[in-house]
RNA sequence: UGCCCGAUGGUGUAAUGGCAACACAUCUGGUUUUGGUCCAGACAUUCUAGGUUCGAGUCCUAGUCGGGUAACCA
């Protein structure tokens, strides 16, 4: 190792690496991925994965993924399924796949060994019951009357727990450690439960199931796992998980845990996503405005973007809020770098060009992304009725206003100079026309007398564009922090009526006619803006905007206008 | 009311006892046929108080603040 090329390494990797470096585990890395099949998913994980994955990769291990699958009653084949599309998804295999309910049977056998070594007793206390017995912070807890059952006792009680001769609830198999811990996870813990519910791999084959503790440490000792990361919650699980690995003398791999990810304006928990979708609150779990990578998927992020802000958040042990911004921006970043550039109009209003023949229309030859010289050129057609967009359009604008106005000029975008002459209104007052004439000496953009022009606004042309309907997304959530809800309020009263809003009657250019479902696009000087997975037909496209340009000027009018 | 963990700009991270670095955000300016991109610049008494040291963001002590934690969930 040379110290000089000493590279800026997180606590994990810094960690992974000395292990490696002395020789520990035959300097082996082996990490695995854990989810719990109860719902999809989302952001955090994806930060998780990068990890887990990346720490395999960056030095030559492997990494699993296991379905942690404990609890029969919340978990299903159909998350199992979005669970690995996501994780291909994003780019990532696994070196094997595991189910914690492969182990079921291994766990059993180790439950009874610890049984014949007094380390285990079955408990017939009630929820309750164990709670007060307990203890508190302040104070000791007290034995279960049962604590002290003869080895055969537990052995007999256990089997016929297993064998179904008891109803949920009644009886536990607790591991005796100490009712007078500062640790309450050591306070003689549960090691299984009865549940006589349907499990979705094992059926009806067990109704006694094993706790998180029991089965995780066992599950990564199986797998040798060397390095077993997790959320900072289970910090202090950590003295249970090496006891259990102790008391059974096998592999006994390294928990680490790391601050779990936090997004501003954004919701994490599982639980309330859960409650999102069955409540209706979204179309789904891949619903755009959701923080599931499925839902990141539809709404048109690349795996590269998520990726690479797993990278810069990076990976500490103190709670810390990441702004939705980096987010915005490594989906920019990567977008700009590949999106083909074209002209979508999400509030169209006509444009006639009075100096330009009726029924005549040209060719515009235009450039699909000036980040890529290879990405080549495409044809616009042009002619004597447009649509612009109406926010490119004042009657009365401040000096700062760059775009059209009445007797004001304009580029259009790879066309001509345009001047507003008129504007045609219904009787609401509603503008509906913009009497134009355009300067045919511009083509190319530049006028031959060398007057210059400020502003520069899209347009398609109205005989040849296409119909689209444009979702545009916003946050889901308005205040920085969604979890911070306000006294007699619910969290679902926070959510952003606007994280969607619908432009019916966009018009595009016709090229997009011919868009498939996913592709990415950059709606010049809108954003960038994905075609719906779902929802979008040949006949009928819907885009999906995944997220805005940068725009200095909103900015600038939020700020409150310029005083000119 | 114990126990565990943490604290570096508005935000997220780096600095492995030796010049507080990078990115985001914000603001200024330049380039530009996208108010995009790109380029240049601005933006910190490292929670507090003591101590160790030639030298402390880093080590020690005490405090302050924040988070986690008492499921037959994971």
């Amino acid at each position: 190792m040379n110290e000089s090329e000493h590279k800026s390494l997180d606590f994990i990797r810094q960690r992974v690496s000395d292990d490696v470096a002395n020789g520990k585990n035959e300097g082996r890395v082996h990490t695995r991925f854990p989810p719990e099949p109860n719902g999809y998913l989302h952001i955090g994980h994806a930060k998780s994965i990068c990890l887990n994955f990346g720490l395999a990769e960056e030095f030559g291990g492997k990494c699993n993924l296991r379905f942690d699958d404990t609890n029969p009653e919340k978990e299903d084949t159909e998350f199992v399924d979005s669970i690995r599309e996501d994780i291909r998804w994003l780019g990532f295999e696994w070196d094997a796949e595991f189910f914690a309910s492969d182990y079921f049977e291994k766990l059993y056998q180790w439950a009874l060994e610890l049984i014949k070594r007094g380390k285990a007793y079955v408990c017939d206390q009630t929820v309750e019951e164990v709670r007060e017995y307990r203890g508190g912070w302040d104070k000791p807890g007290k034995n279960s009357p049962q604590r002290d059952r003869t080895v055969e006792e537990n052995l007999d009680l256990f089997s016929r727990m297993k064998n179904g001769e008891f109803k949920d609830g009644e009886k536990t198999l607790r591991a005796k450690i100490d009712m007078n811990s500062d640790n309450m996870n050591l306070r003689d813990p549960a090691m299984y439960r009865i549940r006589h519910a349907t499990h979705h791999r094992t059926g009806d084959q067990w109704c006694i199931y094993p706790n998180y503790d029991w089965a995780h440490g066992q599950s990564d000792s199986i797998e040798s796992i060397t390095h077993s990361v997790c959320t900072l919650e289970f910090e202090q699980h950590r003295p249970l998980y090496d006891w259990y690995i102790g008391q059974l003398e096998v592999h006994h791999p390294q928990q680490i845990e790391f601050a779990k990810l936090v997004i501003s304006n954004t919701m994490m928990s599982k639980r309330k996503l859960t409650e999102l979708v069955v409540g209706g609150f979204v179309e789904g779990w891949d619903d755009p405005r959701m923080p599931t990578i499925s839902g990141f998927r539809r709404r048109g992020f690349t795996p590269e973007s998520i990726r690479s802000f797993a990278n810069r958040v990076g990976i500490t042990k103190h709670n810390s809020t990441t702004d939705i911004a980096l987010m915005n921006l490594c989906i920019r970043e990567h977008l700009n770098r590949i999106a083909p550039r074209v002209t979508g109009v999400l509030d169209p209003v006509k444009v006639v060009i009075e100096n330009y023949p009726e029924g005549e229309f040209e060719m515009r030859v235009t450039g699909v992304n000036p980040e890529d010289e290879n990405a080549g050129t495409r044809e616009v057609p042009f002619g004597r009725e447009l649509y612009i967009e109406r926010s490119d359009f004042m009657e009365e604008a401040p000096k700062k206003f760059f775009r059209l106005t009445v007797g004001g000029e304009v580029r259009l975008r790879n066309a001509f100079f345009l001047k507003c002459n008129e504007v045609i209104k219904d009787e609401q007052g509603e503008i509906v026309e913009l009497r134009c004439t355009y300067d045919p000496e511009t083509s190319g953009g530049k006028a031959p007398d060398g007057r210059k022009v400020k502003g520069t606004i899209h347009w398609v042309s109205a005989a040849h564009a296409v119909d689209a309907e444009v979702r545009l997304y916003d946050v889901m959530f308005e205040n920085e922090d969604p979890s911070d809800v306000p006294e007699g309020k619910d969290w679902k009263d926070l959510i952003n009526p606007n994280a969607l809003v619908v432009m019916q009657n966009a018009k595009v250019e016709p090229i997009l006619a011919d868009a498939s479902a996913g592709d990415s696009f950059q709606f010049v000087r809108n954003g960038y803006f994905c075609v719906d997975s779902k929802d979008s037909q040949p006949g009928k496209l819907v885009f999906n905007r995944t997220v805005t340009l940068k725009d200095a000027w909103s900015k600038q009018q939020k700020k409150g206008g310029s005083p000119n």
